[in-house]
DNA sequence: TTCAAACATGACCGAGCGGTCCGGTTGATG
DNA sequence: CATCAACCGGACCGCTCGGTCATGTTTGAA
């Protein structure tokens, strides 16, 4: 059981650091976080054994907020549209930080931590696209990996834009849906990626 | 006129410093870098101001090359498939060095000197839409800007996934090939950048 | 109210960074 | 061959970083 002080200041610092993150980008200072959550620098290493395990559980919290809007979706009787909003949910998570998902997916690469919380939302993924090909709303040649890797291309293209071009990203996630709706589908030069390269 | 021993270490600094981006990020060490070339460290600021010079320049290099082949493409009589090898070698040219060219699009909001170097892409990528969407290849309502951006999309897409996955990209490449085709086209919810947002 | 365990704190550490600088070296020139 | 500006190299500087630790403070159960 945790003390009441210490669950209080690990949301301070977990909502700081995200913030930090998503301003700064993945190179911000333990200093500079602790002092915008108001605490020391060493409370941060009580919580968190180093940086990179920060960095992971915040990503993870992200991911798990995908992944139970996934579950809702799973739902639908409108397995399309469902498809969609949830991807439309994901590029919303991603756009929403920034330079900070593009940090937290480059360092899943080595970061085993970072890396097994991907493994749900593809997961989730897997399913939704397999209801919507059943459906005959999109086409039969992608994969629920597929969806979880153009989730992040719709957010990292409008990367090396300025600042304020807010919901720019909306514009190259309806070009991605048109991609993937059967009536365009062209053969797919390349195989679909596995399991064994997502999860490393 | 620069000394013959001055050009030979500017390209062997030049060479190093871009592998060793595309390995480690952009935030690897002059040291390694200099050690790579087989060169002092002084060395290097003799030839760039700063390291963020030295990335733009090899930045600006790459967007060359994009540039002379997109010229080249420009002249050809089927504007449609003259659009997607220019994307096809876009694409290429940045799935060559990963983390890199994603750090240097990350520093072009902040760095004028990237920032120069992006316009021309920009420039021929206008022209290479105008020519396809003239001839009835893409839809008309994406613009040379979207190009440019789309470009990075599918060379990020794979970006969390294991090293060896080569040629993946293609996979979404090819689906965004798609999304331009004109049967497949739904009208878009956002405005395309302007020019002004892109140079920022 | 008491008190031990859990927690917070910031001075402190070693390492590594980008960048500087000057003594020695090299290459073009006549 | 002689000369000298251009060039090279790496010790060096100031600084910031992630991470540690001894000391003081808070919490909650008894």
């Amino acid at each position: 059981m945790m003390r009441a002080d210490a669950v209080r200041n690990r949301r301070l610092l977990m909502d700081a650091a995200a913030a930090e993150f998503a301003e700064n980008g993945m190179d911000v200072s333990i200093t500079r976080i602790a002092t915008r959550a108001g605490i020391g620098k060493g409370t941060v290493f009580r919580h968190f054994d180093t940086k990179e395990q920060l960095l992971a559980e915040i990503f993870s919290d992200r991911l798990e907020e995908l992944v139970t809007a996934g579950l809702r979706l799973a739902e639908s009787d409108d397995p399309g549209a469902a498809l969609f909003e949830f991807m439309t949910i994901g590029t919303e998570i991603q756009a929403r930080d920034r330079s900070f998902c593009q940090a937290a997916a480059a360092l899943s690469r080595s970061e085993s931590a970072v890396h097994a919380s991907r493994e749900r939302p593809a997961d989730v993924a897997e399913t939704l696209v397999a209801k919507a090909q059943r459906a005959g709303a999109i086409r039969d040649d992608i994969t629920g990996l597929d969806i979880v890797l153009l989730l992040s291309a719709a957010s990292q293209a409008v990367l090396s834009i300025s600042e304020d071009a807010p919901g720019l990203w909306q514009r190259y996630l309806a070009l991605i849906f048109d991609s993937l709706r059967p009536q365009n589908a062209h053969p797919l030069p390349t195989a679909a990626p596995t399991r064994a390269q997502f999860t490393g």
